[in-house]
DNA sequence: CCCTGATTCGC
DNA sequence: GCGAATCAGG
């Protein structure tokens, strides 16, 4: 399968809202992981926000006694230093502060521990921190946002008018773990 | 062991 | 240019 301009486009968006690449692989479909990765690096768009990225260590573990050290392929070289990519996914940031929550009956926001089905799971806050909640709001039967926040996470995108683009670049829920 | 991205290199 | 193999880390 060849990379088309489409194909591309939609790898650039899906890297772009953060999606994994092996995520990205089983969207397009005919392509492994490491065929996304390898088109990634190669239209430049590499390293995003990622968070574990401290030191690429050259120096391959030493041979745990037991490996015969096959050593198949070429000697890996030093490798070039990586060069900072400056590539602006800024655009495709997933979410500014949406509507504002409104309090639950009881007057609290839904929080980790209280969010149930039928219930909106529009993060709001930073999820890093202990004051993070969710929106609460009551959803339609297996939406996994409320109507006003599904609108904001499920935006129509205006690429290949026919097909099914109704791609959802809201945060991640909670459980939005892609089926496997 | 699962996952992630990063890198190199044969094709 | 492509992507498998491999590496390195969480």
């Amino acid at each position: 399968m060849a990379w088309t301009e489409d194909r591309v486009a939609t790898l650039t968006k899906l890297w772009a809202e953060g999606l994994s690449a092996s995520q990205i692989a089983k969207e397009l479909g005919e392509v492994t992981r490491n065929a996304v990765i390898g088109k990634v690096h190669r239209l430049g768009l590499s390293g995003r926000a990622k968070p574990s990225r401290p030191k690429r260590k050259t120096t391959k573990k030493a041979a745990t006694g037991t490996t015969p050290a096959p050593k198949p392929r070429a000697p890996r070289t030093p490798s070039a230093p990586r060069t900072p990519e400056q590539i602006v996914a800024a655009a495709a940031v997933p979410a500014p502060p949406p509507l504002e929550a409104k309090k639950m009956s009881n007057g609290e926001f839904a929080t980790i521990l209280t969010i149930t089905d039928h219930m909106c799971k529009w993060p709001i806050g930073d999820p890093s921190k202990s004051e993070f909640r969710f929106c609460g709001r009551k959803t339609e039967e297996d939406e996994p946002y409320c109507v006003a926040h599904s609108r904001v996470a499920y935006q129509p995108s205006r690429r290949r008018g026919s097909s099914s683009n109704t791609k959802a670049i809201g945060p991640n829920p909670t459980s939005r773990k892609r089926l496997r």
